[in-house]
DNA sequence: TCCTGTATAATTGTATACAATTATCCCGAA
DNA sequence: TTCGGGATAATTGTATACAATTATACAGGA
């Protein structure tokens, strides 16, 4: 269940309008929908068993996610990431999740500390027997657990945003075998800077696991292919 | 146009429901509704003239935006910011205007530099006549110039966001005679440094910025005063 | 053929109606 | 008096109805 987990911006998490909320939101992250898409409030809801009202309430907040652009009177399309949206996402990224890192040193409670640790490990084994679906699954998680352990509702709230925006990026990135290894190697250098409480270290080892996420990226030309299914949305 | 425009994150400003977010958004940081307060759909519709419909949506992404918080089946509030909250939002501000002053060094247009230039002048002038209304509006416009410059629809959101989220705090430090003068300085010394092109020590510089208008608010114990209103907020 | 204007259909925007849930108040019993 | 319970009112959640806007199709003329 609820790996990206929203948690407090949408309270109703079981509610009718917070599943609408959830489905329609797993669906475009997920690659159902596509970049540019036009989502028909009508349709949607027949699809989910609900009237257009909660299904609107929806688009208003993937709106302001950033996953959905509403055009007033036209309809509603799923937003297309740039590569330059990208780029500056990792480079903001960066310094944040170094600053998340950096609390987290102070912060970070015993559990979560355990559970990192547990991460780690068990991250580094299914490297070694390739299940990269895994490994993306715990890489989110780790990620998760870093922001939870920062104690900072807005810097958690905000991490959380932009790793989901790049989703489906990241997605493409991880399943290079290459780059899961060496992402390995830093999760546990983050890690065990953090458990040694060493905030410096930690923050700069966060800032430069972005970085490299994001030279891997441009390496393997993802980008580029990332950034085709952008163009028809052109006008 | 329109690649989507993170910085109209509602698109139809001008438009019923836009109206109808716009208001909401700014009777909060106003302070017309304070903490913690219970809205109630109905009654601000009438208030606004429309129906409940357009003010959910509203509500909804009030709430994602972290203003608002809706309890299901129970009411919608206004959501507090702490002590702590604005701590957290200083230093990831100190992190984000740092890098936003970087990319401006190299991206900025002449007529942007040509205002900056300008609103450092202006803002001068109007410390020496004691004009504490008009620095704090030139205060705001500073900022502005240099999210705009940066040529990052995303830094520039983000930062913009950030910017409004304190728009009360600022406003209160600002009528501080010693900060003015001080802020003024650190104005003028960032602008110069993107104008001589030096990235590094602008973005030191405006990293600096941040931290000292937070160190400011604490002596002035403007926190501690701001924060109070945020404890009837209790559970 | 290609453009254009108009009628029609489809879709969004808002208001209203109704259902579900929660809060309030009053009354009676201990 | 104080506590609990139940009826009533108030509020939110969702569905539907209608208005406003936009897209589509088609006919007619150059």
């Amino acid at each position: 269940m609820a790996e990206y987990n929203l948690k407090d911006q949408v309270s109703d998490k079981y509610s009718l309008r917070g599943r609408v909320f959830h489905k329609i939101r797993e669906d475009i992250l997920n690659g159902k929908y596509k970049q540019g898409e036009e989502l028909r409030e009508a349709t949607i809801g027949e699809e989910l068993g609900v009237s257009r009202t909660p299904v609107r309430e929806a688009f208003r907040q993937l709106e302001l996610e950033g996953l959905l652009k509403m055009v007033p009177n036209k309809g509603t399309y799923v937003t297309g990431i740039t590569q330059k949206d990208v780029k500056d996402i990792y480079m903001i990224r960066s310094l944040l999740e170094g600053l998340c890192a950096r609390l987290a040193t102070e912060n970070i409670t015993p559990e979560q500390m355990n559970e990192m640790e547990e991460n780690v490990y068990l991250s580094e084994f299914h490297e070694s027997k390739g299940h990269f679906d895994q490994m993306a699954q715990l890489d989110n998680r780790f990620h998760e657990i870093l922001y939870e352990s920062c104690d900072s509702k807005m810097l958690e709230h905000l991490l959380r945003d932009f790793h989901q925006y790049v989703y489906r990026v990241r997605k493409m990135t991880l399943s290079s075998e290459k780059r899961g290894k060496a992402s390995n190697l830093e999760h546990r250098e983050i890690m065990e800077s953090i458990k040694a409480g060493e905030a410096d270290r930690a923050e700069k080892l966060a800032n430069l696991h972005m970085i490299n996420a994001y030279d891997n990226m441009l390496k393997n030309g993802l980008i580029e292919m990332f950034d085709q299914g952008n163009d028809n949305e052109g006008k």
